[in-house]
RNA sequence: GGCCCGGUGGUCAAGAGGCCUAAGACACCGCCCUUUCACGGCGGUAACACGGGUUCGAAUCCCGUCCGGGUCACCA
């Protein structure tokens, strides 16, 4: 059989590759799901930890294929093995599963993987890869380019100083019309190559396409020759990205935005593969103010930038993932204010509703909307959740909740499960300092009393109390003894008395329970104070009563 | 620098030529409720980057300027 020139090119890179396409568009056919279905995917690379803005592109392709009724799937992008991480994967996949994010297909943990489009991790791919890249050759679609990176340095100044467009283009492709006899004595001299794609596209002609988030958007068609297949037989991200997304189906890529520039590439390869394009949508990244000027949060400046941070910190996932929700869909506060118990997964997302500019990351907005889910918990969940970040985070405090465990749970059920829940804690790292009063090795009293008591009225005011005080008195009955002594003292009763005439009394019923608030918890602000005391017990209330008294 | 994208209060944002005397949320401030705080309720400060057009009418459409972001790899 006789081949031609681009044959004879094909079968002389990649003569081990005896598959075609038609193979691989059997193997994995067309997904059978119902109208409207979205296939969207998580594609990270693994190298390093799950970063803020891999979580926020996860929850969103998560979000669309779930509102949708499709697939969401993740595929593992390690095709550049110099910056791969040991335990990248791990790291993203588990701190996905953390956050509640489902994974349909595709790696489900470090090393499993499921689903019938695997495999789903590129560098087990790299056949397929080839097999497309052989059949660009063959069509003379693809050629290979023995430039050394100092040559194409060189280009690049060269083109600088002209003050013309950089790139491997047009006239400044120099393999663009190797023939083979050329790359055959090249290759045999034992030159390293890449193969780059031969691009029909021409700069002056524009492309237009809708983007699902940004909407209309037009670029100067792609006319570089960029490498498909670099020279270690691995494909470049933009070939893997059309091969892969063909192949497994992908219906919508959601990705961040630094994408877009590349989008005419990937058009151009989808074209040119015959592959139908998959809907693009670019999401604006998470910006962080850094002096005046605001910039893209980054793993290697901010802290926030690595999940694991906001773990440390004792955010519930649950909070994050709401406010990431708040943050990509500008009409989710509303829903979520008439739906305050529903899952967010019920919510319907619309990426038209997402911001096409980054947004500063908010972290008084985080602990709002933290401390409301957090105000949410039952006082058993608070117990789980709390020690459980304890037992990671403060080994130490983790000690004094498990010392007894009901007393505990008797302490962090203050004002919950009420019909208007406290909204005081946002992370747990703040949990030790806001009960320290609960527990004797946490707990200081310096005594400061607002400036509108005097000592001995105080004492005196304690001392009545102390006498009449019963740790069985429900709140109304609590209250009450402080009213009956209030007058006995000088103080009114009542506080619309006290407000009414405040030059007849030293003060009125609402000081004194300060003061009684100061001597057993060293606080002025608590919650409700009758439950602190019961929870307390009565010896430790009055043995710190005592103390009060002797001490002012 | 070339090419893209964007610019509404401190922050996130609603807004599709007249409904804008510009919503809502967070933050901040005040008042009310209240045993403190918190919650809740009521109220307040605070914005259409600038300049030209188009139009009876522009936050909204067009052009320019400025500013911000992204991208220009054998990285993703």
């Amino acid at each position: 059989m006789l081949m031609n020139e681009n044959e004879r090119m094909a079968e002389l890179l990649l003569p081990d590759i005896t598959k075609t396409p038609d193979y691989y568009e059997n193997l994995y056919k067309p997904r059978e799901l119902k109208e409207g279905a979205r296939v969207t995917r998580i594609a990270p690379s693994p190298t390093g930890y799950l970063h803020l803005g891999t979580l926020f592109t996860a929850l969103v392709n998560r979000i669309t294929a779930t509102s949708t009724g499709g697939i969401f799937y993740t595929r593992i992008e390690d095709t550049d093995k110099k910056r791969e991480v040991e335990g990248g994967i791990e790291d993203i996949i588990d701190g996905l599963d953390r956050f509640g994010i489902a994974i349909d297909e595709g790696f489900v943990s470090g090393s499993e993987q499921k689903g019938d489009y695997g495999p789903y991790k590129q560098s087990d791919r790299a056949e397929i890869y080839q097999t497309y890249v052989k059949e660009l050759l063959r069509q003379g679609l693809a050629y290979p380019c023995f430039c050394t990176a100092d040559e194409l340095d060189e280009v690049r100044k060269i083109q600088e100083e002209r003050k013309i467009r950089t790139g491997y283009h047009g006239e400044w492709a120099k393999h663009r019309n190797i023939t083979v006899e050329e790359a055959k004595t090249l290759i045999d001299e034992g030159k390293p190559y890449v193969v780059r794609l031969k691009s029909p596209g021409n700069e002056e002609n524009k492309i237009v396409f809708e983007d699902c988030i940004k909407g209309k958007i037009e670029m100067p068609e792609n006319d570089e020759d960029f490498v498909i297949l670099k020279s270690d037989g691995i494909p470049t991200y933009h070939f893997a990205h059309a091969v892969d997304d063909h192949l497994m189906r992908t219906t919508h890529v959601l990705r961040g935005d630094e994408w877009i520039s590349s989008v005419p590439k990937h058009l151009q390869l989808f074209k040119l593969l015959g592959f139908k394009p998959p809907k693009y949508g670019h999401i604006s990244p998470i910006m962080k103010l850094d002096g005046g000027a605001k910039r893209k949060i980054s793993k290697r400046k901010d802290p926030e930038a690595a999940v694991h941070f906001f773990a440390e910190q004792g955010y519930d996932s649950s909070s994050v993932i709401e406010y990431l929700m708040t943050v990509a869909a500008s009409d989710f506060e509303d829903w979520r204010r008439a739906n305050p118990t529903e899952s967010y997964k019920k919510f319907k997302f619309n990426l038209k509703k997402m911001s096409v500019s980054g947004a500063l990351f908010d972290s008084d907005k985080l602990n709002d909307v933290s401390k409301t889910c957090v105000s949410r918990f039952s006082g058993s969940e608070v117990y789980c959740k709390l020690t459980e970040w304890a037992k990671e985070f403060d080994r130490e405090f983790y000690s004094l909740l498990t010392e007894n465990p009901e007393y505990t749970k008797a302490m962090l059920s203050i004002d919950r499960d009420v019909p208007k829940p406290r909204k005081d804690i946002a992370k747990w790292s703040e949990a030790k300092d806001y009960f320290s009063y609960f527990f004797s090795k946490t707990y200081s009293n310096s005594l400061e009393l607002p400036d509108n008591i005097t000592a001995s009225d105080a004492k005196e005011f304690l001392r009545r109390y102390k006498a009449v005080y019963n740790s069985s008195d429900d709140r109304q009955c609590w209250f009450e003894k402080i009213k009956m002594i209030a007058p006995e003292i000088g103080f009114a009763a009542e506080t619309k008395q006290y407000k009414a005439n405040p030059e007849e009394f030293k003060g009125h019923a609402g000081d004194l329970s300060t003061v009684l608030r100061i001597a057993v918890t060293g606080r002025r602000n608590t919650p409700d104070l009758c439950s602190i005391m019961q929870v307390l017990g009565y010896d430790t209330c009055i043995s710190r009563i005592d103390a009060a008294i002797n001490k002012l």
